[in-house]
DNA sequence: CTGTTACTGAACAATCTGTTCGGTAATAGT
DNA sequence: ACTATTACCGAACAGATTGTTCAGTAACAG
């Protein structure tokens, strides 16, 4: 890829970032985002078709760095955060959002999160999957499976949230553990 | 309160009814709902600050009549929806929702649904609270009162996205059946 | 009958969006 | 090193939407 384009899009991808560290998405316009990127108007819409789409790729990068290096437990990804693999990939995934990387705590907040709640809930759905034997109680025979996994990834959603709303006071293994209580 | 204010009002919350079956929440203009609530432009913001603020008022209404009739169980409730008290209350919330009065269900699937989401919530939270001897399990007693609330409501909306996904092929008894299972 | 209140409708500034285009600079291929 | 391509700039642009203002008119309450 060319170096302009990538630089270009780094940069807005960066500002995005600062931007949504003071406001919601909504608050947030097209204007201010090409000042803080410097970066001229033409140049963002010729990189993204609306601001709906800046999250949207935003989104796609954000859970492919959270949950793709966890799953592939890549090696350069486990020195950064000094993660050991045979830790539960839910204690792990906790530990990460705690860090709020790209203030991924905003989006959650935000009056516009059904697109980032989706994206959230679709890769947390795949990674139940992975990890259903662990899920794998009596009464989850009786319900569906797509039902199931729902469930799975909606209650990390609202553990996470209600975690978010406390002022994150509880450590990683407890929020785990109720997590799991609650599952 | 005036006749014409309430006419008025009401017009509005007709327009923007009927405008929600076609649309969601941030597709409508404040000039569509005028337009077809035949209404001038200065007295919409003359009764709503903002489309927001329409919304917020919707919704408080909606709840209200969703909720508080049935805690209280008004005679006139009764008669309309032919509800039977000694039924479960989710079982009846369920039998509500499937007639999708006031597209509900155009709320719960647009953009722009968490205020929505957060009445929504809340008010089944409260529910849940008066129905907690309901869902006293062995695993509650471990977690913490507003964890479990949360996540007793968290349940309840993810059940029945699942449902209105599927098409709300099931009967109100199975989903009644499947939210009580998996919380 | 009268004073108050609500609605009308049109005009208004302000903001944001998404597009266009001629000129400039960086890049890639040869 | 030359050339064609590609990306960027920046300013201008039309179009849409929001929320406000105001003078005139109609409905309401006492």
């Amino acid at each position: 890829m060319d170096r302009r384009q990538r630089k270009t899009r780094e940069s807005i991808f960066k500002a995005f970032t600062e931007l949504l560290a003071r406001k919601t998405f909504e608050q947030i316009t097209v204007g201010e985002i090409i000042d803080l990127a410097d970066v001229g108007r033409a140049t963002f819409y010729a990189h993204f078709e609306t601001k709906e789409y800046l999250l949207k790729a935003f989104c796609e990068e954000l859970f492919c760095h959270l949950f793709d290096t966890m799953e592939t437990g890549h090696a350069d990804h486990r020195h950064i955060f000094d993660c050991d693999a045979r830790d539960d990939v839910f204690l792990h995934l906790f530990r990460h959002l705690q860090k709020n990387d790209n203030n991924i705590l905003k989006l959650l907040a935000g009056q516009n999160n059904e697109l980032f709640l989706r994206y959230f809930k679709t890769n947390l759905q795949k990674l139940a999957a992975s990890q259903l034997p662990r899920f794998a109680h009596r009464k989850s025979e009786k319900l569906p499976e797509d039902f199931w996994l729902g469930h799975i990834a909606a209650t990390f959603v609202e553990t996470f949230r209600w975690w978010v709303e406390r002022g994150m006071q509880e450590s990683p293994e407890t929020v785990t553990e109720y997590f799991y209580l609650s599952v």
